[in-house]
RNA sequence: GGCUAGGUGGCAGAGUGGUGAUGCAGCGGCCUGCAAAGCCGUCAAUACCGGUUCGAUUCCGGUCCUAGCCUCCA
């Protein structure tokens, strides 16, 4: 079976086959970094970090760029507010960002490029898009004139006479067209600036996500990926900007956006203030359910967080974990080779990423170590189990590192007092017994007693 | 107002023109000194109304409802 993707240029799911099958090019709108990364922003470095493993995993040869947008108004307002250089700002939120993403499994891209570091590239493109007679200056400002681009509207099922309706009343006067978008804009004192041919200023929007592409990946590239959100009219514009820059050449033959998080059936705003931030659900679960939870919706749909998907990921983990526990005596490669990979999961994730259907796959796969008895056949269940794990980025740790959480524990006052258990449970003296029990449940530890009498522990 | 997506068991969540996955929770049992975990078994759903069809949850139309976009936003 060959990978499917809903393109969302063409409204249904098609075949998908790369310009170059040796080299796969992938790119993903990245954070703006100008706060805390929320739950939202996690969702679209998962998924495509699972499409990213997924094409690796096919293909061999994956440029996987996501960028980092360093240059925005927002940047600007929360240096301001926090007292800082917008320099600090974004260099804290890039390293938050590289740590809350670490923590929840997701692989540094092949390229992470910073709008900062391609100023040169962005005025070069803009220049290009005037001489072509795309862009215009005006009181300095360059604007893209969108009644140039006549497939304008085609990504976002939009027509610009809708647009026009539906324009704002305070429309810039010296537009030509209503729809028409900034460049460059002019930069005032406390604002950054770059110099252009237009003066002192900053790229607009949409422009630089079109420059890096180019720069990094070119003309054509494979997938275009993020929120879906961006379809309109960041992407909307990307594509008109790219597309005209380069004559008419196709930009990205794929356009894929996830869905977004919704809090308690609502949307994440900060006026609800109920902006989950990542780093606070890592105070109440591990990164790994995290990341589970966000894989256990397709893409596509809208993910409800509620208080109770969390929790139902660290049990689905649980009972994952404690297979792979009960396979401890097997032994398998620490690499797993793709000969290893179960059909039926990969088929899952090739059909338009269906990570739900996948994991349903991997609770058949490990209902069947209670059936299946033979070395050989454990064995194999075990690889797959990793194999698949490994593809969507779970299932890598230890059992036991697991089940014992990463919090700190005296591991030597729990074996003593197990060890006091066991004799009084030798004696026949299970009050005593129970009372140790009860003092470790306390501590956050469960007890349970195996078959032959021994026990073992997990953080409760 | 315009555009888009969707309404599946108590919860989460896939798929399918013809016996409706998977996990959690519940219930019964096994195991256990008692538990916990585990194992086995089990209950339970396709918003509503029409149409097409031998047959629709799946296709078409309508109603109601939900979410998103149209403005910064993942």
């Amino acid at each position: 079976m060959t990978i499917q993707i809903y393109n969302t240029v063409a409204r249904r799911k098609e075949e998908f086959i790369p310009a170059d099958p040796k080299r796969v090019t992938m790119y993903v709108c990245g954070p703006t970094v100008y706060s805390f990364p929320h739950i939202g922003n996690a969702r679209p470095a998962v998924v495509f970090d699972v499409f990213y493993r997924l094409l690796m995993h096919e293909f061999g040869h994956v440029i996987y760029v996501r960028n980092i947008t360093d240059v925005d108004d927002k940047i600007n307002a929360a240096a301001v507010s926090e007292g800082i250089s917008i320099g600090q700002i974004s260099a804290r939120y890039t390293r938050t960002y590289h740590q809350n993403m670490a923590d929840l499994g997701v692989l540094p891209p092949s390229i992470e490029p910073k709008v900062t570091e391609h100023m040169p590239q962005i005025i070069d493109m803009i220049k290009r898009l005037i001489v072509a007679g795309n862009a215009y200056e005006a009181e300095g400002h360059v604007l893209f004139h969108v009644p140039s681009y006549h497939e304008y509207g085609v990504l976002s099922g939009r027509n610009l006479k809708e647009l026009i309706a539906g324009a704002r009343v305070d429309v810039a006067p010296f537009k030509k067209d209503d729809a028409d978008f900034v460049l460059w804009k002019p930069s005032g004192e406390d604002q950054p600036a770059w110099d252009s041919p237009w003066g002192a200023g900053r790229p607009g929007w949409h422009i630089e996500c079109s420059t890096m592409i180019e720069q990094h990946l070119g003309e054509t590239i494979d997938i275009h990926g993020g929120g879906q959100d961006l379809i309109f009219p960041h992407h909307e514009n990307e594509r008109a900007q790219s597309t005209c820059a380069h004559h008419g050449k196709l930009f990205s033959r794929y356009w894929m956006h996830n869905g977004f998080v919704n809090v308690n059936h609502e949307k994440m705003s900060k006026s609800l203030g109920n902006i989950l931030l990542v780093q606070d659900l890592l105070e109440q679960a591990s990164g790994e359910a995290v990341r589970f939870t966000l894989l256990g919706t397709h893409y596509r749909s809208p993910l409800d967080w509620t208080d109770q998907v969390l929790n139902q990921s660290s049990r689905n983990l649980d009972r994952l974990y404690e297979v792979l526990q009960k396979l401890d005596d097997v032994d398998v490669d620490v690499d797993v080779s793709a000969e290893d990979m179960p059909v039926a999961f990969m088929d899952a994730l090739k059909d338009d990423l269906n990570t739900p259907a996948a994991i349903a796959e991997l609770h058949k796969l490990a209902k069947q170590v209670n059936t299946v008895f033979s070395h050989d056949s454990r064995q194999v269940l075990k690889k797959q189990l990793l194999a698949a794990g490994k593809i969507l980025g779970i299932l890598q740790q230890d059992p036991a590192a697991w089940f014992r959480g990463t919090n700190e524990i005296d591991e030597m006052e729990i074996l003593a007092l197990l060890e006091q258990r066991a004799s009084a449970k030798n004696e026949r003296d299970f009050k005593r017994a129970d009372e140790i029990r009860n003092q470790l449940k306390a501590m956050g530890i469960q007890v349970q007693d195996r078959p032959d009498g021994t026990s073992s522990w997990r953080k409760a």
